[in-house]
RNA sequence: GGUCUCGUAGCUCAAUUGGAUAGAGCAUCUGACUACGGAUCAGAAGGUUUGGGGUUCGAAUCCCUACGAGACCGCCA
């Protein structure tokens, strides 16, 4: 028991060791350098000096380049490089030698650092994720309108938000997901009078359509019949501005929203028994994308609210108001434009609504900081916004930060749903099920599976070619997706990287007990070249959360398993019989499969045993 | 009209945030399985980083300009 206790002291205490000894260790080259230029060459020390990674091209694992310091040294590039590799070598242990091309000094780490590094590291199943940093983020995600089913665009937003969210989490913060749901507007009242007009009575149980889809059937429907009428009125000799006023079925939408408003007992009925019907398909479509939130916000609640931020900003003097009562903000100092806060009719529009629930969030939460994840058709919304909660002098105004992520375009253009011209998240996630049943029943891999245990299989592949295929490109940037070409499943992938980690669980199964190797142990240049990678995964986790791109934590995996690919055809791991080697190995693969499990979960992403 | 993004191999994306000879995957071609899992590995070919100018030791990255693509600028959400 005392043994047990002292044991897990132990682990726990070279955890921590090894998490400062991980962030000094470019610190102490960084802080070598900084003692070479002051006692090599007697001069003020460079503020910063930036070490990188050595290009794989060159012998060595970190660079010091040291053009912008020849001022200090007053020698040749060469020179300077070798004064300072000599130093570093004659300073710190672990330096092992160095080499200077131009003005680049490229440094050595011994092995013995390398293999120290593995054997402290290997069996921790947490590597890479750091303390709790005591800071408060909410990520806000998703947020529907609810008169439409979900499509691939909104897909990338929740895959985003789950995984930049769950990257936080890792890096030590506490983190909040949220959802806003859209439940109110034009939008929802559209569906409704389309469906009280044409529908029947129609409910997802008498049509065996999920609850999301037949309100998103009506949504189309209206547009459909109110093109209709616009065309008649036109062709009636009406100018087709007026037309798109005075068409019966937006008169009667308009007179929809205006009931709900007034609180209308029979439109409210339906409201919420629509809204129902979607939150039931929405529910389905989150379960199975994995993705999940700690706390709902419904627009229909917090509506209202700005107003009274309004208000107070009006008497701060930081709004005006016009004659006809409508209340705007001034943001010509900043470079924008006038912003409209307040209808004259007195009531609110969009931007207000969030001011509400800017301060609604943070009343509750009171977080450092609070992410919006919401495409970048809306960077000018997002700027106001800030610049207005810091002209209301709301200290949160700082913590304000647009995740502005670019649009999934088809190769015809936008996704509309009124248009019907959208990829559905639902049939998508259907065909990629298929797409990776065909695949792996080709493959033949998959003997002992129970049905069940396929179905889940499949479904979890298939999502993994999904997820990484829209993680792996950089949020900000617009994202093409051709229908046509399916997704791929080899090469830079989901499934390939699922593979690998399928590939090292069946080493792990059939590997004999082993143990940790002497620091005096030799490596390969396959053994050298992943335990370096493995080492890099805390700067990833780092960046990515930093950046809050999961595309960095994506490419990282990427890397890692081609390095570890690239071992297992070079070298014999479980066949090795040369003990220490083996042991490394196996090591290696422990670690590898550790990592590989973290960052795939970082993604939302799961990792099959067999495959 | 104004503002803001973006433009890298045929296609989809990288490039340690200003560093070395711009890297991967797909597609094409060539090679490696009586196997520790071939959804893999090795190799070939593919580039004036949209064009032009500038900044400096050094530019895909910063500045200017032209062209091209997209988004936003509503008393819509």
């Amino acid at each position: 028991m005392i043994r047990w206790y002292t044991k897990l002291y132990q682990k726990n205490l070279i955890h921590l060791l090894n998490r400062l000894l991980l962030m000094s260790i470019e610190q102490e080259l960084i802080q070598g350098i900084q003692k070479a230029f002051k006692e090599v060459y007697n001069t003020d020390t460079p503020a910063a000096p930036v070490i990188e990674q050595t290009k794989r091209e060159f012998v060595g694992d970190y660079t010091f380049v040291v053009f912008p310091y020849l001022k200090l040294s007053k020698k040749k590039p060469e020179q300077t490089g070798n004064d300072i590799g000599e130093f570093l070598k004659k300073e710190l242990a672990f330096v092992s030698g160095f080499n200077v091309i131009k003005g680049f000094l490229n440094i050595e780490i011994g092995d013995s650092f390398w293999v120290k590094f593995l054997n402290d590291n290997y069996a921790l199943s947490d590597f890479g994720k750091s303390s709790a940093k005591n800071k408060k983020i909410m990520v806000e995600y998703s947020s529907p309108n609810t008169n439409k089913p979900l499509h691939l665009g909104h897909i990338r937003n929740n895959l985003l938000g789950y995984a930049v969210a769950e990257i936080l989490a890792y890096n030590g913060y506490e983190v909040i997901k949220a959802n806003l749901i859209n439940d109110r507007g034009i939008h929802i009242c559209k569906s409704m009078l389309a469906w009280m007009k044409f529908g029947n009575g129609e409910t997802p149980q008498s049509s065996g359509m999920k609850g999301d889809h037949l309100v998103g059937k009506y949504y189309v429907e209206f547009d459909k019949a109110y093109k209709a009428e616009i065309d008649q009125l036109v062709s009636g000799g009406m100018e087709k501005e007026h037309a798109e006023q005075e068409a019966p079925l937006i008169k009667g939408a308009k007179e929809l929203l205006l009931k709900w408003e007034q609180g209308d007992a029979e439109t409210l009925r339906i409201w919420k028994m629509m809204n129902g019907w979607v939150y039931e398909g929405f529910e389905l479509t989150y379960k199975r994308l994995g993705v999940n939130f700690d706390k709902f916000y419904y627009e229909s609640n917090t509506y209202l609210l700005g107003k009274k931020a309004v208000q107070e900003g009006l008497q701060q003097g930081a709004f005006y108001q016009k004659e006809d009562g409508s209340i705007w903000i001034d943001l010509t100092a900043d470079g924008l434009d006038h912003k409209l806060l307040q209808r004259s009719d007195g009531t609110s529009v969009y931007i207000t609504q969030d001011i509400g629930t800017a301060q609604m969030k943070y009343d509750e939460y009171k977080m450092d900081r609070s992410v919006y994840v919401v495409g970048n058709e809306q960077d000018y919304h997002f700027k106001v916004l800030q610049l207005i909660l810091k002209h209301l002098g709301k200290v949160y105004a700082y913590g304000v930060y647009h995740l502005s992520y670019g649009m999934v375009d088809l190769p015809s253009g936008k996704m509309k749903s009124r248009e019907g011209t959208v990829v559905d998240a639902d049939d998508l996630l259907d065909e990629l099920h298929h797409t990776s049943e065909k695949i792996t029943k080709e493959l033949g891999k998959t003997e002992g599976f129970t049905q069940e245990q396929l179905s889940e299989l499949y479904e979890q592949i298939g999502q993994g070619a999904l997820k990484y295929f829209l993680l792996k490109v950089d949020p900000k940037k617009r994202l093409l997706f051709d229908p046509k070409e399916s997704i791929d499943f080899q090469g830079n992938t989901g499934p390939f990287i699922q593979y690998t980690y399928a590939r090292i669980s069946s080493v792990m199964r059939s590997a004999p007990a082993y143990t940790v190797v002497p620091e005096s142990h030799s490596l390969l240049s396959e053994e050298k070249e992943l335990i370096y990678t493995l080492y890099r995964f805390n700067e990833a986790v780092e960046l990515a959360g930093k950046e809050m791109s999961p595309a960095v934590m994506a490419n990282y995996a990427y890397e890692l398993v081609k390095a570890y690919n690239k071992l297992y055809h070079e070298l014999t791991i479980l066949k090795e019989t040369d003990e220490q080697k083996r042991n490394l190995r196996l090591m290696l693969s422990a670690m590898t499969r550790n990592v590989v499990k973290t960052s795939l979960r970082l993604l939302g992403i799961a990792a099959p045993e067999k495959m």
